[in-house]
DNA sequence: TCTCAAATAACTGGATACAAAATGAGTCAA
DNA sequence: TTGACTCATTTTGTATCCAGTTATTTGAGA
């Protein structure tokens, strides 16, 4: 335990420190470390997280995963159940509905608030990512284009705190469709219904724009989910009928 | 260190274990009690908090205080600030106001789903909490009966998930008020806009409802904003004329 | 062979001790 | 007065030990 020679040790000072000038606690890039490998799905939902395993891992004590597990118990990554450890949770399909509920509720909102403040420019700059999505066809790029050309049409509203809790909804919704349906109603449809929403807002109708986005939104959502659905019913009927 | 005889020791084993049968971990009553105190405002915006102070406080070691510490900070209650501790983290005017505008709209929203399915026993039930309101004249027990009317408004939406971030929404913004501003406009118009919504929803009218209640709650901060402002002011002009 | 209970192992939660790193205050000299 | 330096305080991290709980295995009896 004492060389961390172990392959996904944390790095050492000089890299992290170097960067930002300020080295961030062991704990802190533990947290940053699981939030990512969870979030990217590479510990999948139920995964068991062994203290003394991510410790070694990562060549720390088992303190700062601790630690780190309480965080991230905290924003919702993990569950933590007593003297069993921690697991990656999962997000029943009443609470996706739920949180795309939310989003569509508070992105129509921002959007709305942003929407006589929005200038040519940002239409430009969300065109652009439309462009670079069309382009771009690796899956994995897909939901962080797309969240940043959603992001930049509410950035005008000034919402800062608003945009930030929405964007936590929205990624910790994400991560739980696997890679191959994220991509509700193919790429075609996605495109369209961006570019329809940008040329709304240009035109001004701000009543057109909020309800398109929100139907953008919660239709995105039912497709995902009852794909979601019929995914898990198949894994259940590959389990039993082995 | 050894006695644990300070006088705000955690409960014993006994007590809270007899109660919900399942005996929470140290860290989580550190939470709940660290919490508790910092939303009551026992524990004021800008106090330092220090490990080892709480630790002999509590009866308990450092290690749990830690965690329940990294647990607030994600909940939004403390910033931590490497190697400089703990502070009960305080919130903008303009965090406040971006709070309320979120508040507004989830409200509005769970209001909208709730009312077709509202039954006379809500209605009841909400009017006996404005009636309690008004017979207990106690500031502390405000702001919980406050809330507990909104909820009974919104709870059969059967959104759990959106009523308790809204409920965590309220409760962190109110904390930031010192008692003796927190009854907006006074105890009458409080319970005149509470009854004309239990109002608005027996007739059934969702828009006016939605309106009124989004109203209720942005003028209410408003003026809860400015008052606040008018403390800071007043507190800040004592300090440097002192 | 199957089932159930006791023994055992594994893991988490917590306490303690100690080392390391960083901050802030204070000191001292230029 | 300014600036560098030292030092106490505090947080952070590690190691080790122990207690309590859960999971697993073992073994006896049917």
């Amino acid at each position: 335990m004492t060389s961390s020679a172990a392959s996904g040790t944390l790095a050492g000072p000089a890299s992290s420190e170097a960067s930002t000038g300020r080295r961030k606690t062991t704990s802190a890039q533990v947290v940053d470390r699981l939030r990512e490998r969870i979030l990217s799905g590479d510990l999948p939902e139920g995964a068991q997280l062994r203290q003394e395993k991510l410790a070694s891992e990562l060549g720390v004590s088992r303190v700062p995963v601790r630690e780190a597990l309480h965080q991230l118990e905290a924003e919702g990554l993990v569950t933590l159940v007593t003297h069993k450890g921690a697991v990656v949770s999962g997000l029943s399909v009443d609470d996706l509905e739920e949180t795309y509920e939310i989003r569509a509720q508070l992105e129509g909102w921002l959007l709305e608030q942003a929407m006589p403040i929005l200038s040519e420019r940002d239409y430009a700059r969300a065109e652009a990512l439309v462009v670079e999505m069309e382009s771009d066809l690796r899956d994995e790029s897909w939901s962080d284009l797309n969240w940043r050309f959603h992001a930049t049409l509410y950035a005008p509203a000034n919402r800062p705190r608003t945009l930030e809790l929405v964007h936590k909804l929205y990624r910790n919704a994400y991560r739980h469709f696997p890679l191959p349906i994220r991509l509700t109603g193919g790429r075609e449809r996605m495109s369209r219904e961006h570019r329809m929403l940008v040329e709304l807002c240009r035109k001004g109708d701000v009543a057109a724009a909020r309800e398109h986005l929100t139907t953008h939104i919660l239709l995105g959502a039912r497709t995902l989910i009852s794909r979601l659905k019929a995914l898990r019913q198949k894994e259940a009927a590959d389990e039993s009928g082995r």
